[in-house]
RNA sequence: UCCUCCGUAGCUCAAUUGGUAGAGCGAGCGGCUGUUAACCGCUAGGUCACUGGUUCGAGUCCAGUCGGAGGAGCCA
């Protein structure tokens, strides 16, 4: 008797003898050739569960009328094709073994019925024994092979920058400190500060909220690098498509410019739809029905043509000339708002759009400073992208990296920052610098973008949000 | 953090002008049926988020607190 997965006994041959170990979905039972009972049972390997046909002549036969959905069961039987709709084969059974009951099936969360979201949010782990957060971790999963897939095929190497940072200069937001200190007892310099020399670490320190001043390093002696792990924000935002806690894709190339930096990011977002697609449809199909009506299209165009590329100043006169009514106008020089992105990607072009070279002011320190004119902009620009996508939004930011240390110093010193704080990435401009270029992909959002699902937190097996951190 | 809406049975939601709680699903028991969002009958199940106020009387009105959702900002 061979323990097979059931995603294997879907397509083994009928007649094999076999076992399969899993949960039991739902349970009918029919008082048909002296009652039997007809058990559907999942395994995660695969969307569907398998049907599993148990007869009232089982010497355990009682037991088994008493199974409902949540218990776990190991089956031995022999695969057959059914005699009923709904199902190619089902197993009939020879023995099954009750390894787990539930012990109150009346409050068992997640019980044989609908629930919400929200819901599910507060079982989170119990939540992936229904068929939605089952698919969303398998297509997860196949996300994240992909990237690492692609890149590797690339010449990538993945370089696992730290999740604890002494630098204070990375710019992407709030952050979390780390500390060992005595909350109770917090001991105080002369002048009064916390004295963060008797830290754990001699200095402050936070959780990284990018890799990218680490991963750049790398990439200036290994040219193609790029980080994947999870990053933290501190910011107290209370929307559907931001975490407190989240995976990011940092890709980094040298000898590259913006061209590049959006060819590579255009290429991952390909090989993403197209691997889902070969290796998943039966989560995309489930996806497709119950979940957002279109999904499966939107990652076939992907495959066909990934990114659109505009300029920002282009962008701008979309959005005024557009016979759209915002509720914020735009103008030159400012960001776009959450409605104008929506607008352009979901509305104009239907498709994923990469806005570049964006003003010089509402962007970081470490863009590259274009030529002055550069597409006709009225102001100066700086080598960004941003790729939006419909339902999502911003998926991807990245740029050019300035490369000059002149230039770069001059940013610094304008944007008031500290000089002395950025020693260690000025040196890779002093000693051997090339042109480079990198983005950020949100990996929460991809999941997000490939399954219609609308909010983070069901992307993510246990979210981290403001309040949020049971688990 | 701001704006709007919402907290009633295990879950999803009702409850008229303020008059002491109801359905569906789920669960238990029974019936029927190679069943498959099964169907039919019966049963159990409630500190109406919390605290205070108005009132003869509050799930309902008022104030505050806590929690959740959608949108905005921050961004990935």
């Amino acid at each position: 008797m061979t323990w097979l997965k059931i995603k294997d006994a879907f397509t083994a041959d009928p007649g094999v003898e076999l076992t399969i170990k899993g949960w039991v979905r739902t349970k009918r039972d029919s008082k048909a050739d002296g009652g039997l009972s007809f058990i559907a049972v999942n395994d995660g390997t695969c969307f569907d569960p398998i049907q599993v046909v148990a007869r009232h002549d089982l010497p355990n036969y009682e037991e088994i009328a008493k199974l409902n959905t949540g218990c776990s069961v190991e089956v031995d039987g022999v695969l057959v094709e059914s005699q009923g709709k709904g199902q190619s084969v089902e197993i009939q059974a020879t023995a099954v073994r009750v390894i787990g009951w539930v012990q109150d099936p009346d409050t068992y969360p997640a019980s044989n019925k609908r629930h919400s979201f929200e819901y599910l949010r507060e079982v989170a782990h119990l939540r992936t024994r229904t068929n939605t957060f089952g698919a969303v971790a398998r297509v997860r999963h196949t996300l994240s092979q992909s990237i690492h897939r692609f890149l590797d095929d690339q010449d990538f190497y993945w370089v696992h920058t730290p999740i604890i940072t002494g630098s204070d200069c990375e710019g992407a937001g709030e952050m979390f400190r780390v500390s060992t200190l005595d909350f109770m007892n917090i001991p105080k310099t002369d002048d009064g500060q916390v004295d963060f020399s008797q830290d754990f670490f001699g200095k402050e320190s936070h959780l990284t909220v990018s890799g990218q001043l680490n991963v750049e390093t790398y990439c200036s002696s290994l040219s193609r690098v790029y980080t994947f792990g999870p990053t933290f924000r501190a910011e107290n935002s209370n929307t559907s498509r931001h975490l407190a806690e989240f995976w990011m894709v940092e890709p980094e190339i040298a000898f590259a410019d913006l061209e590049d930096d959006v060819e590579l990011a255009s290429g991952m977002l390909r090989a993403c739809a197209s691997d889902l697609l070969e290796t998943r449809m039966d989560d995309l199909e489930f996806f497709n029905l119950r979940i957002e009506k279109g999904i499966i299209d939107r990652l076939k165009m992907i495959v066909e043509s990934p990114v659109k590329t505009i300029t920002y100043t282009e962008a701008i006169k979309i959005i005024e000339g557009c016979n759209e009514k915002f509720e914020y106008q735009v103008k030159w020089g400012s960001d776009m708002q959450s409605e104008h992105e929506r607008y352009l990607c979901e509305k104009h072009f239907k498709q994923p759009v990469a806005v570049i070279n964006y003003p010089k002011d509402i962007k970081a320190f470490y863009m590259r400073l274009n030529d002055e004119g550069t597409d006709g902009a009225p102001g100066r620009t700086v080598a960004a992208v941003d790729i939006l996508v419909p339902g999502v939004g911003e998926l991807v930011g990245g740029s050019q990296r300035e490369e000059r240390l002149d230039v770069l110093d001059a940013r610094i010193t304008e944007m008031g920052l500290d000089i002395d704080d950025y020693w260690w990435y000025r040196d890779l401009r002093k000693y051997g610098t090339v042109p480079h270029a990198g983005f950020g992909l949100g990996f929460e959002r991809l999941v997000q973008f490939c399954t219609g699902m609308q909010n983070i937190r069901d992307v993510i097996p246990f979210p981290r949000a403001p309040r949020q951190a049971e688990f």
